[in-house]
RNA sequence: GGUUCGAUAGCUCAACUGGAUAGAGCAUCAGAUUUCUAAUCUGACGGUUCAGGGUUCGAGUCCCUGUCGAAUCACCA
């Protein structure tokens, strides 16, 4: 029983044998105890003013003495205000960290029997991955394994974008100028060659538009007869057609880009249980179409483009299917919804998107309710905040777009230096290093992003690299590396003893006990960055108290046994809990 | 213009869902290595929580009003 469930359950029994009343639940406040006061957990007693109808101080302490005369592991208690802060018993806390010690799988909550899909990454197949999507992937993977822990079955999903207008702009370009090149020729990831032929495109529909106003066109119709643009909306008829030449060069495009894909998601230790792709679910789409016709849930205009009318629930109409017949972004996502819940029947659907598209999924909410999926209700959108440099968004147009494959290089590239220059490596193998500076800059990426709420929009600075001391993942990386090097060299055995703790030591295993209720939270607020900063308060908690305690050379056989319990645990801990963030712990740095 | 979200130390972020004197890191300054890892630790400095009202024992947190910022309302995805 953790500390708080202790108490809760002593000051039950308090107000019914003093006020003789069972208090519900919300009459019952704890809360950790301030640190600038004396005690572990705190009762707030002005909701139980009501009851107790006496002044918050007498409250507190008829309680405080009730709860010490009948309960075995007070050790004290003093009353502030209408707080009572209540120290419990050194025999406590030592059976706290027994307890947790001993626990086989210690943070995995028991098995809800629920399915979670995840859905996220979610890219396009024109350009290559960028920070934005590193965001994305790193929340999207987090929060997988965060609903893991919390005893959900996660299903782990992406869905390719792998076909519309974006891509068709690519292989317009590339057929114009390409010459033929492959990644091989042009020594470059696919997904780079490909983005490459998306800017071409852009350049040469500015071009285009540019001599058509020169002639004489106004700029909005020069902007819609571009011929490069004409030229790729065909295309698009064409892939949706069937056509077999269209086809080819799609797929040869796209798996150029997959392989690029493959690799970046590799470096950042990413996978998915299954992937779509919008090019098997975008027909199911239209038929919904068809059939939400027939419903009279959506309209026909005179062009032949279809629409839903969502001004009756204070929304637009929304686009379904283009005057030419091809499907948009939201078709497909109907399709792909209603084939998941098909083959899953998920409780719950997440999807991790970035914020901007908050209005599509109100509108795709809707839409499937309209259309009769009551479903619809399970579908959460984790809706996460941009990543922005200080000069505002990134702009491919101006060349700040913050490229994933870069970001990770330059990552590595530091950890190697900061770790060259501090020298502790010897004995390693080049190829151990190698592996070490990869998951050192990589444990500084992912906490740089992973710390932040997900709902925020945070600030990314190229200029200022990404620090490795503070509120850091190498913080915690080597945190854990000086645990596992003193128990290394450990003689004896790690054991639960009944040696008296030091009250760093109690302030440690209540961290420690707190770790569930920290997964519980996290989950519910769907945030890894709640694991994130619980991790960061163990791990400096820990430094202090590594600070100014002596353990492999504590003289009493009792007290280290019980020390190097602790620190072990804490190892485990902080290994769980950053494994939930994607990160790593190296043995040494 | 409508809708949604945000604003906390110079900078980047916290604050257990309404609790006590709003906390960390970075930056700046001053300290700590014959000792189990100094990628660490100890101090100092730093705040009218955007502004103004309201709700109550109590508000950074909830409710109005305003200011500023972002996203979105596409035959883009």
């Amino acid at each position: 029983m953790g500390p708080f469930e202790y108490i809760t359950a002593a000051a039950v029994n308090a107000v019914k044998a003093l006020y003789n009343v069972d208090a519900a639940d919300n009459l019952i406040q704890t809360q950790p105890t301030r640190k600038e006061f004396e005690g572990d957990v705190t009762l707030v007693t002005f909701p139980l003013l009501r009851t107790s109808h006496k002044s918050p101080e007498a409250t507190a302490t008829e309680i405080g003495q009730w709860i010490k005369d009948n309960c075995g592991e007070i050790a004290s208690f003093n009353v502030v205000k209408g707080f009572l802060n209540i120290k419990l018993s050194g025999a406590f806390w030592s059976d706290t960290l027994k307890n947790i010690a001993s626990a086989p799988n210690y943070g995995q909550l028991p098995e809800t029997g629920k399915t979670v899909m995840v859905e996220f990454s979610s890219p396009n197949t024109n350009k290559p991955l960028h920070l934005g999507h590193v965001r994305n992937n790193l929340l999207g993977w987090s929060v997988s394994q965060l609903l893991s822990a919390n005893g959900h079955n996660v299903i782990k999903v992406n869905l390719v974008n792998d076909r519309g207008i974006h891509i068709c702009k690519s292989m317009i370009a590339w057929l114009r100028c390409g010459d033929g090149i492959t990644p091989e020729k042009a020594g470059k990831k696919g997904d780079h060659l490909i983005g490459d032929y998306y800017v071409k495109f852009n350049d040469l529909y500015k071009e285009e538009v540019a001599e058509l106003t020169a002639a004489g066109m106004s700029q909005e119709d020069a902007e819609k007869n571009a011929p490069i643009l004409k030229e790729a909306q065909a295309m698009l008829v064409k892939w949706e057609q069937g056509d077999p030449q269209v086809r080819a060069l799609w797929k040869k495009m796209n798996d150029w880009v997959y392989a690029g894909f493959d690799q970046t998601y590799a470096a950042l230790g990413i996978s998915f249980d299954k992937t779509y792709y919008e090019s098997n679910t975008y027909l199911l789409g239209k038929s919904l179409v068809e059939e939400g016709l027939k419903k009279g849930v959506f309209e026909r205009h005179d062009d032949n483009s279809v629409w839903c009318d969502l001004t009756a629930d204070g929304l637009d109409k929304k686009l379904l299917l283009r005057s030419d017949g091809t499907s948009v972004y939201m078709t497909q996502d109907l399709g792909t919804a209603v084939s998941r819940y098909n083959e899953y029947h998920f409780d719950e659907h997440i999807y991790v998107v970035g914020n901007e598209q908050n209005y599509h999924f109100q509108v795709l909410k809707l839409i499937l309710k309209k259309l009769g999926f009551d479903w619809s209700d399970a579908i959460y959108h984790l809706s996460y905040g941009m990543v922005e440099l200080p000069e505002g968004k990134m702009k491919s147009r101006e060349g700040t777009v913050v490229d994933a494959d870069d970001l990770i290089e330059k990552m590595y590239t530091t950890a190697k230096e900061t770790s060259q220059e501090l020298g502790k490596l010897e004995g390693m193998t080049e190829e151990e290093k190698d592996e070490l500076y990869m998951m050192l800059g990589l444990g500084a990426l992912k906490y740089f992003i992973i710390k932040v709420d997900p709902k925020k929009t945070m600030l990314f600075d190229p200029k200022e690299s990404i620090d490795f001391n503070g509120n850091t993942g190498p913080f915690i990386q080597y945190t854990h590396a000086r645990i596992r090097s003193i128990l290394r060299r450990a003689q004896d055995k790690p054991q639960s003893t009944d040696a008296e703790l030091l009250p760093k030591e109690e302030s440690l295993i209540k961290i420690l006990a707190s770790y569930p209720d920290k997964i519980r939270e996290a989950g519910i607020a769907h945030s890894p960055a709640i694991i994130a900063n619980y991790a960061y308060d163990l791990a400096k908690e820990f430094n202090q108290y590594y600070h100014d305690t002596q353990i492999l050379k504590e003289p009493d056989t009792a007290i280290r046994a019980q020390r190097l319990l602790l620190i072990e645990t804490i190892a485990r801990v902080l290994t769980h809990s950053m494994g939930i963030l994607g990160i790593s712990l190296p043995e040494r740095m």
